[in-house]
DNA sequence: GCCAACGTTGGC
DNA sequence: GCCAACGTTGGC
């Protein structure tokens, strides 16, 4: 199994409503090394929830694999702001997989308390530059994120 | 809102 | 293939 860690911003997608929708697709990835990353996903890693531009920037849940990897519709979508007219039907550029809420922490670990703990600093979430909206984590940071959150 | 750090695009 | 210009991400 897999571990990977997800960013959304808060105030477009949240956590909540996550929670709410239970089952989601993730969409919109355009980026080939986050693409990549989905690629990879299998039914049932684990996925860690990250709220970017929020108030409270970190972790802030987990969620499951319960699709693997399909082509992102959005990319035929001409009305989608994701709409990628070089993508060919028949050979889609972009792939999503769906995840599924598993639970929000009872407390946040923040980016802030992330970069202090000396067992993180190699996650790729604090590495110069990273801007990847989808990046694997390793299992002993998976288990120390979870550790901090408390549950 | 600013801006650093990228990634992408397109002219040459 | 190079690289300037441009667009995006995301912390602050």
């Amino acid at each position: 199994m897999k571990y990977w860690l997800v960013k959304s911003e808060a105030d477009v997608y949240s956590i909540y409503d996550m929670e709410k929708d239970e089952i989601t697709f993730w969409d919109g990835v355009r980026n080939y090394q986050a693409r990549n990353f989905l690629r990879e996903m299998k039914i049932g890693d684990k996925v860690l929830f990250y709220h970017s531009n929020s108030d409270v920037i970190g972790v802030v849940g987990l969620c499951e694999v319960v699709k693997e990897s399909y082509p992102d519709f959005t990319q035929f979508d001409k009305k989608s702001k994701y709409y990628d007219p070089k993508s060919k039907l028949d050979n889609p550029t972009w792939f999503m997989v769906d995840i599924k809420f598993v639970k929000k922490f009872k407390r946040t670990v923040t980016l802030e308390e992330i970069k202090k703990n000396s067992k993180l600093k190699n996650m790729k979430l604090v590495q110069k530059g990273n801007r990847l909206s989808v990046m694997p984590v390793m299992k002993d940071e998976f288990d120390e994120i979870i550790k901090m959150a408390g549950e």
